[in-house]
DNA sequence: AAAGGGCTCAACCGCACATTG
DNA sequence: TCAATGTGCGGTTGAGCCCTT
């Protein structure tokens, strides 16, 4: 048996709101406010309608401060950004709108924005069968690449996570909601170190099982160049989409990432998030390849220090390119690689 | 000018969660 | 503790508008 409906179906009008009845209920909750039971409202104001109906006109139409009409440039970023974030959460999204209204936002991705999206980067047409409900995808494998992958491209496509929380204390990876922002969050213990490299994509609902090699992300298991000698204490980018989370973030030294062959490549190819030109809104410039946007909805990026953790292994760092078929991280040097964990989001200690 | 296909967006639906008794 | 009820949210729908042929 199914819940009781909300109201008398067949007494309430459905459809476009009149004049009158916007009239009508403007004018009642201005006067007396919902009354903290919007169910009874319409009946109190002398509407045939739902309660679930006035409210949502009155949140989406009527409400004071509302606006319509085109969005700006800044706004088209910012949704963008949050929902490369945090997914189709329209709410906490127009939260950062204001005068937007969920709907509004959801109708204008829908219509709009995803489309300009897809049309800009078309290879990300094809949903991967892991981010189900985004219009993320990784790019098509590139046979042409060399044994390393270590390529160039002249356009680059990233995605910068906000924000992290690492808990450098637990050996657990929670992941931690803020600001509706889910972050996975470190570890610190000795692990197979070969999944603890690397690229990792799991979904953002779970955490991180840093003993189960790529169950919840993709490692690479089979990796000989692991380079983490020491217990390590790295982690972690964490960002999220709706369904998945792709983390980024090494171990010990992402020059880890060097040597990998096609094979690790092609596993491993699933970071297309960003268009960097029409997204960005805190530019970084990794070399002359790569930006980052770090979009902060209240709170800034930690800056890294990137060099000073990592220093042992730093030497390594000579390269860590991530040719993803027309995607590239390239890190020539620490600096950079600093940069590129700050794209990242990756946390070393 | 008419047809029809695509697009927009207000509104609805159903589910999950919160609150209340 | 649990069922009933209210609220909020995201996904979906469809009427009306616009554009192309």
């Amino acid at each position: 048996m199914g819940r009781a409906p909300c109201c008398d179906k067949a007494s309430v009008k459905k459809g476009p709101w009149s004049p009158e009845e916007d009239a009508k209920l403007k004018e009642f909750i201005e006067k007396f406010g919902t009354g903290g039971n919007w169910i009874a409202l319409p009946q109190k104001a002398g509407l045939k309608r739902c309660g679930k109906s006035c409210r949502l006109r009155w949140l989406n139409y009527l409400r004071p401060n509302i606006r319509h009409g085109e969005f700006s440039d800044e706004e088209d970023r910012i949704i963008c950004s949050l929902y490369a974030n945090i997914g189709s959460r329209w709410s906490v999204i127009a939260a950062q709108l204001p005068g937007r209204t969920d709907n509004d936002i959801k109708n204008y991705w829908n219509t709009k924005l995803k489309k300009r999206l897809l049309t800009m980067v078309p290879s990300l047409q094809e949903k991967p069968t892991f981010f189900p409900s985004s219009p993320f995808q990784p790019p098509p494998y590139d046979h042409h690449a060399p044994d390393n992958f270590l390529t160039t491209s002249s356009s680059f496509y990233t995605y910068t996570p906000n924000f992290m929380n690492v808990d450098s204390t637990s050996n657990s990876l929670p992941v931690h909601d803020i600001n509706h922002i889910n972050v996975a969050a470190d570890i610190s213990s000795p692990h197979p170190p070969s999944a603890n490299n690397l690229i990792s994509l799991m979904r953002s609902d779970t955490t991180i099982d840093v003993n189960d090699n790529c169950n919840n992300y993709l490692g690479f298991p089979d990796d000989p160049h692991t380079m983490c000698n020491s217990p390590m204490k790295a982690y972690y980018a964490a960002s999220t989409m709706k369904e998945g989370m792709l983390m980024f973030g090494s171990t010990a030294c992402s020059s880890s990432h060097v040597n990998y062959t096609k094979d690790h490549h092609q596993k491993n190819q699933y970071q297309i998030k960003q268009e960097v030109d029409q997204m960005t809104l805190h530019d970084q410039v990794l070399g002359d390849q790569i930006q980052t946007q770090s979009l902060m909805v209240n709170q800034k990026p930690k800056e890294f220090m990137f060099a000073n953790h990592v220093s042992p292994l730093h030497n390594d760092l000579e390269e860590v390119k991530h040719n993803l078929n027309g995607y590239l991280f390239h890190d020539g040097d620490g600096n950079k690689a600093t940069h590129y964990q700050k794209g990242m989001c990756s946390y070393f200690y």
